[in-house]
DNA sequence: CAAATGGTTCAAGAAATATTGAACATTGCG
DNA sequence: CGCAATGTTCAATATTTCTTGAACCATTTG
């Protein structure tokens, strides 16, 4: 299970798909959560998130967050740690990701944002 | 064809509605243009965006961007005057158009966004 | 080595979106 | 009024995206 996971260069993140990854609710979720518990924990787990769906469907919007760029995988383990691509999405969109995560903020009840919880690492 | 056309409130836009428009070529291509030309002219016809897409196509994603918030649209005689809904998207989403449209402008020629030429009033 | 853990991948189906062309509606004009 | 101009709407199709479950793979643990 440890092929390389592909990721794109900062250079080759681009906006539109940033931005669709950003319209999923399961997306938004992701990427919610991943920033809600950046300065505590910093890297999240997949399982941490099967609250949100299942598993493969999971694995399904992880590869696309990652694949546009918004959030970083490294297997350690049996395990692959996720964290957000926060300075490689502020060089390259600024602004952007801080915008929509305080609307996201701001909204979370209305989205139906979950707030998972982690497990400690 | 004056049918009252439905435009959300304020306070009913939501985030993912707005995202999935910037995420659309032509939408954001829409948004993008309506922008560019916001200080000169103001509003633009949907004839304006002819280089983007057929008729009926456009039609459906002016709907879209009407329906999520994003433009109005009048009618005036036969044509359609639209323009951005920028202090209502500001409201909700503070600094979230300016930062996509800052991110678009920069890149432009790789997004091929492409700038339309427009009918004088 | 065998089994458990943690995820990925694949194939299939469901659902949502986008695109097209033809028909229709409204307004403006001769 | 009749016709052109400007858009919208509808139905059909194409395309994309999402979701699910089963099979699979790698790593750790006993």
């Amino acid at each position: 299970m440890s092929r390389i996971l592909p990721h794109p260069t900062r250079e080759q993140i681009e906006l539109p798909g940033v931005m669709d990854c950003l319209s999923d609710p399961i997306r938004l979720a992701i990427v919610y959560n991943l920033a809600k518990r950046e300065k505590e924990v910093g890297e999240l787990r997949c399982g941490d998130f099967y609250g949100l769906s299942g598993k493969s469907n999971l694995a399904y919007h992880f590869a696309k967050l990652r694949e546009a760029g918004l959030m970083e995988t490294r297997a350690v383990g049996t395990a692959r740690l996720m964290k957000l691509r926060r300075e490689d999405l502020e060089s390259r969109f600024p602004g952007l990701l801080d915008a929509v995560l305080a609307s996201a903020e701001r909204d979370a009840e209305r989205l139906q944002l979950p707030v998972l919880e982690f497990t400690e690492a």
